[in-house]
DNA sequence: TGAATATATGAACCATTGTTCATATATTGG
DNA sequence: CCAATATATGAACAATGGTTCATATATTCA
């Protein structure tokens, strides 16, 4: 048998695989970093902005904002001097609220 | 207006539980971790099962597998002197397959 | 009960990580 | 060009986290 795409499946899934998976969701595993991601969901900001709304240092959202656009999580857009940050994965959106549900679910009791 | 249960919607979501998603992608972010929830997903298995499979430490396994289980993730299930852990979370296989299909299709550049 | 096996746990250790501080780079208006 | 503003970045630091080692606890079997 060779794949069958998509739905779960009892295929092998590759160390690399299973690794990359562990370092994508580490991008959700931190306070600051999903509190940014939460406010690009309602659009774009720029990073004084999200800095003075999550009442933290300029320099701690550049650092982590560099590291999502690295990853290409969110994607920069230059306007004179001020720089606008957006999600630039669709799948970001479906990731958060996913989990999202998780909790509320969780602290609802509801199975 | 109170609450818009389900899909996306634009209301407040607090920083306690922002914090809890965050704790709760933690447990996806380590390849350890990672690796022993994708075992789980195909059935229950021992803690020495377990270690030898993914060839790391007795100890790093129960470690880990305590943590999960102080956050009903896993569910011990004793049998002897042998404790099968089996997932106690029926979200815990849509989280991870939506992260994985995340993966798998930015690996094959499907956008 | 005592040896053997399976799992759990605490402490120590090293690596990773997020923040801060200081400073560099970039852009605009005068 | 110069001052002001916005963002980026490097180094240092403190905290967190995962593994290992040694040992404790639990269970079965002879």
């Amino acid at each position: 048998m060779k794949s069958t795409k998509g739905k779960t499946n009892k295929e092998e899934i590759s160390l690399d695989v299973l690794f990359e998976l562990s370092e994508f969701f580490k991008f959700f595993s931190d306070t600051t970093r999903i509190r940014i991601i939460e406010i690009l969901l309602h659009g774009e900001m720029s990073v004084n902005d999200i800095a003075d709304k999550l009442k933290i240092g300029q320099s701690a959202v550049s650092h982590q904002l560099r590291l999502l656009r690295t990853s290409h999580l969110v994607r920069p857009r230059r306007d004179g001097r001020t720089v606008f940050y957006a999600l630039d994965d669709e799948h970001i959106g479906l990731i958060f609220q996913t989990g999202l549900n998780h909790i509320l679910h969780k602290k609802r009791a509801l199975p």
